[in-house]
RNA sequence: GCCGGUGUAGCUCAGUUGGCUAGAGCAGCUGAUUUGUAAUCAGCAGGCCACGGGUUCGAAUCCUGUCACCGGCUCCA
């Protein structure tokens, strides 16, 4: 029989040859590297048998796809240690995973991470032993016997479609009901660790069981595991939280609360350059500034239907003189107030709104992370007020302003997402349709790469979001554009038109950074506290050299600062080292060290956080080379 | 909120099977040193061992409740 190879080049095998037997044909070092295969497309065991005329491609250890089915074997090879050890353990699902695999379990009684180095060994076993992973197709009855003493199994089963087989495999006496395909053998599997024990809801669903989730590893050799689990350190020491405290940014008190954060002077400083600019953008770009009080009476809610439909996120009214007032957990009511405070003409929209508003909301306390979750928080909001007819261009100009402030700071790198109607929602299926037609006609126009969130909208109305990957990998979702149609009708809002009526307008909510708390977490992370100059707190530390040198440090001190730089000068009496490797930890980006070589020729010596040192440098170049740099935001 | 883990000085961590005034390094303070590109030396001070209850002759250590934090699930900017 004759199968095509990916270069469209044909080879012969005898009948009845496997996929192994293909790749043997090819070569030995590609059969040795081949852990499955694609047949017509669809992935394989190597075991699989060929027939006349098939497209097949070998899939080898080192490749995205051999990875990902080297550690779904990693799962499997998982499950068959803890059925080992565990006896009564259920099964739930093994999938890998970007980083690795998982496994749940639902042990008859806990288990913690103490229990992993066992399992680990168990598996060392396994894996060393060199088991076959034996491929079965189950009729259906034979797979309810045979997993009859797995619920969640039988669950699965269950739901399988009619046309759809049932398969096993089994490595080791262990059998799981699983697709595949696996690796040949469970020698295969290479270099692996288990890393943690955590809950999680069967299927993901929160009315369901918790089970038992292992998260594990595996990569080809140990060394691209050790390179793993030194980028995991590594992400550690970029922790916002970690670098926070060692850079004295901002706290979270216990006696203040959870999830309240308190920010030191270099953190407000950031906060506080980040607010400038971000203002003076918005005004650059025809938005006005709006201030709005933190508490508003309940009627407020009832209005807007937060009452309704947001109030598992807001905290228990405040009684005034026997009125309700609530905390406000959005910004848009008080800014709909502005608008309804006078009649408004078509010739005045669009209006756009901003405000740095804080607002507080209630997250469940495992929710709760660093400066990326928090309850209270400040929204770089704005409130975008429009006639139809100039929704679309509103929206991709929105767009665009949020890909310029990413891109000053420092983001290339970011997932969009357009979601949709949630379950808990107000307003009519057309104005839905409508708002969110128009969201996604602005994102093919800008031509930004988007995936469709179904159901994550606001109960207002659907929103693009944009999420920024922390440290570890975990996304967060900073930006979100939001088109209304429903406040507007519910606060009953109008603009005269043309034709001297009244019509309805559209309102845009938008975030572009989301709240400065979770963007200046992801911001630190990003740049692993080093900050660019620009939003750096200490742009420049002196360091005299003798307490003789001190004058002339506080005459650079003091030119610098004309400049509009912000400088500190080191009195320590400590060694220049010492003054060195502080100013390191802190990570200011320019070090000056002046002594007498420098008082005398008027000069000071530069020694870049980036670069290292870089040699003497006049006053006044160093001066104007630090406000140009700051200046373009590099 | 749920599952598992953790909580000792400002920070990072020791603290044997329950048993002496709970230790170290860094940071802080004081003194000496006046220093040339990532740690000068010495001394001092600093702890309701998260908080509350219990077991015990005796608890940082064991049990229990609360709170907070960490990892994850669910939920979100």
């Amino acid at each position: 029989m004759k199968v095509t190879l990916p270069d469209n080049s044909i080879i012969e095998l005898d009948d009845g040859a496997s996929a192994l037997d293909a790749a043997r044909k090819v070569g030995a070092r590609l059969a040795k590297a081949a852990v499955a295969a694609t047949v017509n497309g669809e992935r394989v065991d190597l075991s699989h048998q060929l027939a006349d005329g098939d497209s097949i491609g070998i899939v080898t250890e080192d490749s995205p796809e051999g990875l990902e089915i080297m550690r779904h074997s990693a799962a499997h090879v998982l499950a068959s240690a803890v059925m080992d050890l565990y006896h009564g353990t259920q099964l739930g699902i093994g999938p890998a995973i970007a980083d690795g695999f998982y496994y749940d379990f639902k042990f008859p009684s806990p288990i913690s991470d103490s229990d992993l180095e066992k399992i680990e060994e168990k598996m060392r076993e396994i894996v060393k032993a060199k088991f076959s992973f034996e491929r079965r197709e189950l009729c259906r009855e034979e797979a309810a016997e045979k997993f009859g003493a797995q619920p969640f199994k039988q669950e699965l089963l269950a739901e399988l479609p009619p046309e759809e087989k049932a398969t096993s495999y089994t490595d080791d006496g262990f059998t799981d009901l699983c697709r595949g395909p696996h690796v040949p053998d469970t020698g295969r599997i290479k270099a692996f660790k288990l890393l943690s024990v955590a809950g999680a809801y069967w299927r993901g669903d929160e009315k369901n069981p918790m089970l038992s989730r292992i998260y594990g590893t595996a990569f080809p050799s140990q060394k691209q595991l050790d390179e793993h689990l030194e980028r995991l350190k590594e992400a550690e020491r970029r922790d916002h939280r970690v670098l926070g405290k060692q850079l004295d940014l901002f706290h979270i008190d216990e006696e203040v609360g959870a999830g309240l954060p308190l920010w030191h002077p270099k953190g407000a400083l950031i906060r506080k350059i980040m607010e400038d600019f971000w203002r003076d953008e918005h005004l650059a770009n025809g938005y006005e500034m709006v201030m709005i009080p933190h508490i508003a009476s309940v009627e407020l809610w009832k209005t807007s239907g937060h009452w309704g439909f947001y109030r598992e996120n807001m905290y228990s009214p405040m009684d005034i003189e026997g009125q309700e007032y609530i905390v406000k957990p959005m910004n848009c009511p008080g800014h709909i107030k502005i608008y309804k405070s006078r009649t408004r003409s078509y010739r005045e929209l669009p209006i756009r709104w901003a405000e740095l508003g804080t607002v507080y909301r209630y997250e469940r306390s495992g929710v709760l992370h660093g400066l990326l979750r928090v309850r209270g928080f400040t929204q770089d909001d704005a409130h975008l007020f429009v006639r139809p007819d100039q929704l679309r261009d509103e929206i991709v100009s929105v767009i665009r302003f949020v890909l310029f402030m990413l891109k000053t700071f420092g983001f290339e790198e970011y997932e969009v997402y357009l979601s949709t109607r949630p379950e808990k929602s107000v307003g009519s299926d057309e104005h839905w349709e409508q708002a969110t037609a128009a969201l996604k006609d602005s994102l093919e126009e800008v031509g930004l790469a988007y995936e469709i969130d179904p159901g994550e909208g606001v109960f207002y109305g659907p929103k693009i979001d944009m999420k920024i990957r922390d440290a570890l990998g975990r996304a967060w979702q900073c930006t979100t554009i939001q088109v209304d149609f429903n406040l507007p009708e519910r606060f009953d809002i109008t603009y005269v038109g043309e034709d001297n009526a009244e019509h309805r307008p559209i309102m845009i909510h938008r975030a572009l950074l989301g709240s400065l708390e979770r963007f200046i977490g992801c911001l630190i992370e990003h740049y692993a506290g080093a900050f660019p100059l620009w939003l750096a707190p200490v742009q420049a530390v002196i360091l005299p050299i003798a307490d003789r040198h001190m004058d002339y440090a506080e005459q650079v001190a003091r030119r610098l600062s004309e400049e509009g730089l912000r400088v500190e000068l080191d009195y320590s009496r400590e060694s220049v080292g010492k003054k060195i490797r502080n100013a390191e930890m802190e990570k200011v980006p320019y070090m000056l060290v002046v002594g007498d070589r420098e008082e005398d020729a008027g000069n000071v010596s530069v020694r870049s956080y980036a670069e290292g040192d870089l040699g003497a440098e006049t006053l006044e170049e160093l001066a104007a080379r630090m406000v140009r740099q700051a200046e373009e935001k590099a």
